[in-house]
DNA sequence: ATTGCTGCAAAACGTTTGCACCTAT
DNA sequence: ATAGGTGCAAACGTTTTGCAGCAAT
């Protein structure tokens, strides 16, 4: 299930900074933007072995950092030590809250954070890159959380 | 080099959550407060070591973490699966801007920040507990920078 | 007296590395 | 032909755990 506009995009990108084109790279692509949600480096590794790919760690790991710096998934950290992507292919940006007790993730956008880092980096004396806007709650509905816990 | 009003605030909270007040988490949080910026918990039992002190890894782990539930310091993450943490006494809040070449890590604060996580929680139907808002981009001056990679 | 905390070491975890082979250029 | 990517397994660094002894309550 290849989707060919995000492949072309990493083609040329691979390109422009003169790295090699291989099927496992695309093999990787495929994957990532399969899943809806965030995913793990290594959960994809072993999704991938699963479906007997002959994939390997190493490509896995390195292919998800090719794919986050042309901007084709995210790369995403809550604070529990662990890499977590996500596919931007058709999406909008947006941020997220992690519930603290259920480890439920809800995606949010609010107009007013957009602009702030890029006005910050360039007061700084940086040139902004990415940002990442976590918030940490608890579900008020206690039921509904510790579910997952 | 005691802080006595920390140590306080600590010894109610261990109350509180009826846990024991112990000697070794007095001397973590003795060295967390020394320290200024940002300092991984390995780095703290290893200064402890080298002090002399016969505090345990594990005990470190564990104090820290309570040291940060009573907000005495407060639990970074920058993205790369290393845990930082920072002493709260007598500081504002503010957050970090880290260049992605050299590490190095800025303190900024804006106001436009605080409001916007309560409100989102509220909105989505959770209480808030804390939140992080990391830049990450590069220094602008390239001799300043790359210094420490 | 009784838990819970401690020190120690070892295990666990996600991630990175070293190496020999292979393949896109 | 030759850099560079790959698969594999083993190493890495941080964090967590299991356990027996100890100490705060």
């Amino acid at each position: 299930m290849r989707n060919e506009k995000a492949a072309e995009v990493f083609r040329t990108f691979l390109k422009q900074v003169k790295n090699r084109i291989t099927p496992e790279r695309f093999e990787v692509l495929d994957a990532a933007l399969e899943h809806h949600g965030h995913f793990g480096a290594d959960d994809l590794y072993v999704q991938l072995k699963n479906s007997k790919s002959k994939v390997s760690r190493a490509t896995v790991y390195n292919t998800l950092e090719l794919l986050a710096q042309c901007d084709l998934i995210s790369k995403r950290n809550f604070g529990d030590n662990l890499n977590r992507y996500e596919s931007n292919y058709k999406r909008q940006t947006h941020d997220h809250l992690i519930c603290v007790e259920c480890g439920k993730i809800v995606e949010f956008s609010d107009a007013r954070i957009s602009d702030i880092p890029k006005e910050i980096s360039e007061k700084l004396g940086f040139d902004m890159n990415s940002y990442s806007f976590n918030i940490f709650a608890r579900c008020k509905n206690e039921k509904e959380c510790k579910k997952r816990k």
